[in-house]
DNA sequence: CCATGCGCTGAC
DNA sequence: GTCAGCGCATGG
């Protein structure tokens, strides 16, 4: 299905409000079946169709079968043959009557409009053609105008409706205006075929004297935002068109939704398109009441044509004057209707029952009633969510700026070139890197939890720890040490860390790191594996602050060590007097320690110095001159202007390093080889190697797709010598466009696209993980 | 959604 | 120097 309606971005949904992303991608979904629904007879315009309907119509849907059977391929699929071959069809009208079973009487409200357009621009369409004519379905609230389409009555679907007195009354007043209007308006059919008509359709245009009409677009995706003319809506667009009318008597603010399918036509057929109209929703006020806000509860349905309270046919029920508790039509007077979802309700049918009609103007169903409590009274204070009520900031008047401190800061990068779970070192981070702050070290891949000593996943491993001396019984003799578990502090009053106040459990990140240790789990003894180089490597960071219990650690930041094992692990009473989980681990790692000679020989040749965030320490140096100078006017000395002579010691250090030459390993040396086709590329890639983690960037930058500017996954190596990723040349074949993506250089319809397997496998090895979610 | 966390900050 | 307590990421 997917792959017959072109191209859909699901992620731009997010503008639409009150409905949720997630059911809205859910919607999509749903929808397509209907489509094909539709083209049985039915037309989703035959109905007031909202999010509910769209739900019940599917499931009629599946129950019938053949229904759907007959809009389906072999495969099952939706035959997109099918979707064009309506075009010409008269669609049903709101005269006809569905002939579908309805479990409820639906109101038929909107008639189909039916034209032809010309996609003159298409700027993301990779399956619909510039020059291709597309059906739409267009409706709109001019469909009243003379000389409609379908010869229904004037007046009768563009009348709107408007509160008064609790229930819903005819408003007059359009009519009025219309008679006002004497200039006579191009009729619906008139005016299929151009754009310009088409235009004049979204256009408002029954008060041309009287009124003020806006088209506002702002809850099209914004690729559409500036769009007015159908022709520059894009394949896939889902857009909703809000305007506003204001009147002597009125003011409305519309909304209609639609969304754009763009179909491939069979062979040697033209693309086409559908743009259904799913809903229109309308909300009118009193003069005055501006301005009108979008949100659960803004819009009421539009309701049906006949009833006084719902349009629809009076002999029919009608779940608008209906009791919704008892079903009854009886007793009108004695109803209240839900201000949030227009349902009636007999005052006696409510738990508990009204004696009379409550005088409040608002009245809302036992469904929609909101908690008062929830409810923020004028003049009141924003309620604080749950979590922040929860906090001890919530009921103490502190009134520092929390939030200004690295601890407190978001990841601004985050490590993409291996996944979360790594084991093992990260590529380009050569052991001696250091950072200043917890953050960077999550932000290199190499650390990423921003508190926590341990990352690992209870049921697989630890990834990496960081050793800060929080223990005092620790002992580190840098090859090898000793680390304690997690746990077994209160943390009561959102505190971080705290003091142990209970035994630890070989739970959570401490049963991830003894699963490292090469040896069957033992929660209740611990255990010791007998081939200690044979368990999970684990990254050591060590901290600055672990100078008060070992002489390794760093002298200022978080440096990563290089790769240890976990020798043995065993519980034990600790100082603190509960039992903690301990740990011994033993360094494992080709590359020097960052304490011996060697290492800091290493060190050097690389320039590795404390990584600072950008800008910090730009920041701590105009912070300084700021303490300064207000401590001299404190102390009324003024001194001429001196700089700061103390500009943090790191200063010196550099700009950080470019880290060492990266390593290839045999096996790598050998695929790159074997890849002859992309020979020249490899050469390109290779002279970077020395720059260290500049090699990834260039490798990544000459192994991008050309069509969806990501590193190429599952790579066809083209015969004019380009990489795609085999699901882009895919989806340009089936649009028909047979040349390569990057030269153009021609193909041929029958060509057979192989991936590059060795290809893969490489950039499956320097970028692990990258494919996840491709 | 909730619980957890060997950081970090400014007030005291 | 001590201390409370914050955002954020993460895993369960």
């Amino acid at each position: 299905v997917w792959n017959n309606i072109g191209f859909l971005e699901c992620s731009q949904f997010r503008r639409v409000p009150f409905i949720t992303l997630k059911v809205q991608c859910i919607f999509l979904v749903l929808l397509l079946p209907i489509v094909a629904l539709l083209e049985d007879g039915h037309t989703l315009f035959d109905y007031n169709v909202g999010l509910n309907d769209i739900v019940q119509l599917l499931i009629r849907s599946e129950s019938e079968a053949p229904t759907t059977a007959s809009m389906t391929d072999q495969d099952g699929e939706v035959n997109p043959c099918a979707v064009s071959n309506c075009k010409n069809k008269v669609k049903k009208t709101s005269s006809g009557s569905p002939s579908q079973p309805s479990t409820s009487s639906r109101s038929f409200l909107i008639d189909p409009g039916i034209g032809l357009y010309k996609i003159n621009e298409l700027v993301d369409a990779r399956d619909v053609s510039i020059g291709a004519w597309f059906e739409a379905h267009i409706e709109n609230v001019t469909r009243a105008t003379k000389g409609h389409k379908n010869g229904k009555a004037q007046g009768k679907s563009g009348n709107t409706y408007k509160r008064t007195n609790g229930s819903l009354s005819q408003d007059h007043s359009r009519e009025n205006a219309n008679n006002l209007d004497s200039t006579p308006s191009t009729s619906y059919s008139d005016c299929m075929d151009t754009d310009e008509e088409a235009i004049y359709h979204i256009k408002y245009d029954e008060y041309p004297e009287n009124g003020i009409v806006e088209m506002d677009t702002s809850n099209l995706r914004p690729r559409a935002r500036t769009i007015l003319k159908w022709t520059e809506l894009k394949v896939g667009d889902v857009g909703m068109v809000n305007y506003n009318v204001e009147t002597p008597e009125e003011r409305g603010f519309y909304s209609m939704y639609f969304l754009f399918l763009f179909f491939r036509g069979p062979e040697d057929t033209i693309n086409d398109c559908k743009i259904l109209f799913i809903e229109e929703m309308y909300k009118i006020e009193k003069p005055g009441a501006y301005p009108l806000t979008f949100g659960d509860g803004d819009f009421k349905r539009k309701s049906g044509p006949e009833c006084k309270h719902c349009r629809a046919d009076p002999d029919k029920e009608c779940r608008f004057c209906s009791c919704y508790l008892c079903g009854g039509k009886q007793d009108a007077h004695m109803q209240l209707l839900c201000d949030e979802c227009n349902m009636a309700y007999h005052i006696y049918c409510l738990n508990p029952p009204l004696s009379k009609i409550p005088e409040d103007e608002d009245w809302y169903c036992p469904s929609c009633k909101n908690d008062s409590n929830e409810v923020v009274k004028a003049g009141e204070k924003l309620k604080q969510s749950k979590k922040k009520a929860k906090m001890p900031s919530a009921s103490t008047e502190s009134q520092r700026d929390w939030g200004k401190g690295m601890a407190c800061v978001g990841r601004t990068k985050e490590c993409t070139i291996v996944p979360s779970n790594h084991y093992g070192p990260i590529p380009g981070v050569p052991v001696g890197t250091t950072w200043k702050f917890r953050v960077q070290v999550s932000e290199a891949g190499v650390h990423r939890p921003h508190v926590g000593g341990i990352h690992g996943r209870s049921n697989d491993g630890a990834y990496s720890l960081v050793l800060a001396g929080g223990f005092e019984d620790e002992v580190d003799r840098g090859d090898e040490f000793t680390y304690t578990g997690s746990g077994g502090r209160d943390l009561s009053g959102n505190k971080r860390i705290g003091e142990h106040s209970f035994d630890q459990t070989l739970t959570h990140m401490n049963r991830a790191l003894a699963l490292n240790c090469d040896a069957p789990l033992d929660d209740k003894n611990g255990a010791e594996s007998k081939n200690w180089r044979a368990g999970k490597p684990v990254r050591v960071v060590r901290s600055s602050k672990g100078r008060r219990i070992s002489k390794y650690a760093p002298e200022e930041g978080n440096r990563y060590d290089g790769i240890y094992k976990v020798v043995k692990y065993w519980p034990e009473i600790g100082k603190c007097g509960f039992l903690v989980w301990r740990y011994l681990l033993r360094r494992d790692d080709v590359e020097p320690a960052p304490w011996t000679s060697e290492g800091m020989e290493r060190s050097k040749k690389l320039g590795l110095s404390v990584q600072y965030p950008e800008g910090y320490l730009e920041a701590m140096a105009s912070k300084e001159k700021k303490d300064k100078v207000k401590k001299q006017t404190v102390k009324q000395e003024p001194t001429s202007q001196k700089e700061p002579t103390n500009t943090p010691k790191a200063m010196r250090m550099g700009d950080g390093g470019k880290g060492e030459a990266f390593q290839l390993t045999q096996e790598q040396q050998w695929l790159i080889r074997e890849d002859c086709m992309n020979q020249k590329l490899w050469d390109e890639v290779l002279a970077s190697l020395k720059e260290g983690p500049n090699f990834l960037k260039k490798l990544e930058q000459s192994f991008m797709c050309v069509c969806c500017q990501e590193l190429v996954y599952q790579p066809v190596t083209t015969e004019c010598l380009h990489n795609v990723c085999k699901s882009c040349l895919q989806r340009s074949f089936r649009a028909e466009v047979f040349t390569c993506p990057a030269c153009r250089y021609d193909l041929g319809k029958g060509y057979t696209m192989v991936p590059n397997k060795i290809l893969q496998t490489l950039l499956d090895q320097f970028f692990p993980g990258y494919s996840k979610g491709r």
